[in-house]
DNA sequence: CATCCACAGGAAGGACGGGGGT
DNA sequence: ACCCCCGTCCTTCCTGTGGATG
């Protein structure tokens, strides 16, 4: 019986799929098609001149060692023990900046902790950006301990008793990490950790410990005291990386990664001091090396230089915002267009009045002011439209708003859109 | 120095679409 | 079949405010 919907789903896709796939082949033209695939895999299969393991620059790859991270993984690694021998870990707090360690150091010691045969042990890693709301954080939860849960339908205290019933039934060890944890508590309170550190009983003879992650120091002030002393009995703080020890990671990766004397030092500096210059972030680093490796590679180059580093910053970040605006649903597409046509910026007043012409133009309803306003200060969180509130003294207050990405780029992006009829 | 503009941005809640348990 | 839950987008209503101006 619980089965039945399955089948039914398993078929949508295909179905979709099916649908689809003969349209595509219609939009190119049949006969060019197939010498291109050829082409394109000839190329992929013997074209990988530069790397040797390109995985290892992916953000998602785990090195087998951390440098310059000993001391926290030996940290992290003692909070967690008592672990093995069924009793609860301390709650651990991490902060640091981005890619400064704290993600890869925690899955680190999680798989070393795994690894010595306890059974009972589960370990459960989960980003709050990502399953970005309350439910979702547990319905990830309860799909790592096996216990089944629908993606929506049930209240949130179904769900919470659901997952204690079952670590209470099988003893089990629980280690839960909440990844960018400031996410879940800025939008969605503290609720969920509050239940969560006062289990105790609930759940014995099992246990649940919590690593949360944070981005940010200040997201304690929006705890709750009592969670605050739970969560936080054990706190342990990631600098950043120096430009010094990005060089020597980079030169790590990129040793795996490329092939040998593919990668110039120079190369390796420069990345690492661009990197650096924000805040030591890692991530962003090797992201930038396998750019441009993949830049070095599509125009033919031999080796990685200072060159092809420059070009991959402008080229990640030109994806990036040609991705973001693709993403944006059409009421954002068009406030931002509004925004394009003031070369000097403008402020929130005359931003509506043009926005509201423009819906009328484009024959779509127009958002109340107030919606305008939170969609710009999303736009504004994406890196698309600079606004910053001023004062015009008895002229009132109001927000300098502008665009800070290429027009050009806007324009042809949002042409892609049919529901704007741009002329 | 008080005033007062033109908004900012928080709170609450409603409509709607996804889906429960019993 | 019935009544429930949650998330997403919005709207409505509201209080708050920096600083040029009178």
């Amino acid at each position: 019986m619980l089965n039945k919907p399955h089948p039914e789903h398993q078929d949508y896709f295909p179905t979709e799929v099916e649908g689809r796939s003969p349209h595509l082949t219609n939009v190119s033209t049949a006969q060019r098609l197939p010498a291109d695939i050829t082409q394109i895999f000839r190329k992929a299969k013997e074209g990988r001149v530069l790397f040797a393991d390109r995985n290892a620059l992916l953000p998602e790859y785990l090195p087998k060692h951390l440098p310059f991270r000993n001391q926290q993984i030996n940290a992290v690694a003692e909070v967690l023990a008592p672990a093995l021998h069924g009793s609860k870990p301390s709650n651990l707090l991490l902060y640091g900046k981005t890619g400064t360690g704290k993600t890869a150091v925690t899955k680190l010691v999680l798989s070393k902790l795994q690894m010595q045969g306890v059974p009972k042990l589960t370990a459960s890693y989960i980003n709050t950006r990502i399953a970005n709301t309350e439910y979702r954080v547990l319905a990830e939860f309860a799909a790592t301990l096996d216990v089944k849960i629908p993606f929506t339908g049930l209240s949130i205290g179904e769900v919470t008793s659901r997952i204690f019933s079952m670590i209470r039934d099988k003893g089990a060890y629980a280690i839960l990490v909440l990844d960018e944890i400031d996410y879940l508590i800025s939008n969605y309170g503290d609720d969920i950790l509050y239940e969560f550190t006062r289990a105790g009983e609930r759940i014995s003879p099992g246990f649940l410990a919590i690593i949360g992650i944070s981005n940010n120091l200040q997201f304690k002030e929006a705890l709750n005291p009592r969670v605050l002393t739970s969560l936080g009995e054990e706190e342990l703080i990631f600098p950043p990386y120096t430009v010094q020890e990005l060089k020597a990671i980079l030169s790590d990766r990129s040793q795996i990664a490329f092939r040998p004397g593919v990668v110039l030092q120079p190369a390796v500096g420069l990345c690492a001091a661009m990197a650096g210059s924000e805040h030591g972030d890692a991530r962003r680093a090797v992201d930038l090396l396998r750019v441009a490796g993949e830049v070095a590679e599509r125009e033919g180059l031999q080796r990685i230089d200072e060159e092809c580093i420059r070009k991959a910053s402008q080229k990640a970040e030109h994806d990036r915002v040609e991705e973001a605006l693709r993403s944006l649903p059409v009421q954002n597409k068009l406030i931002l267009l509004a925004v394009s046509k003031f070369k000097e910026g403008t402020n929130t007043g005359q931003l509506y009045l043009s926005y509201t012409a423009l819906t009328a133009r484009a024959g779509l309803e127009a958002l109340t002011q107030r919606r305008v306003s939170g969609i710009l200060a999303e736009l504004d969180l994406l890196g698309l439209v600079e606004a910053a509130v001023i004062s015009k003294g008895r002229r009132g207050r109001t927000k300098r708003i502008k665009l800070i990405i290429d027009p050009i780029t806007l324009d042809r992006v949002l042409r892609e859109d049919p529901d704007l009829a741009i002329n």
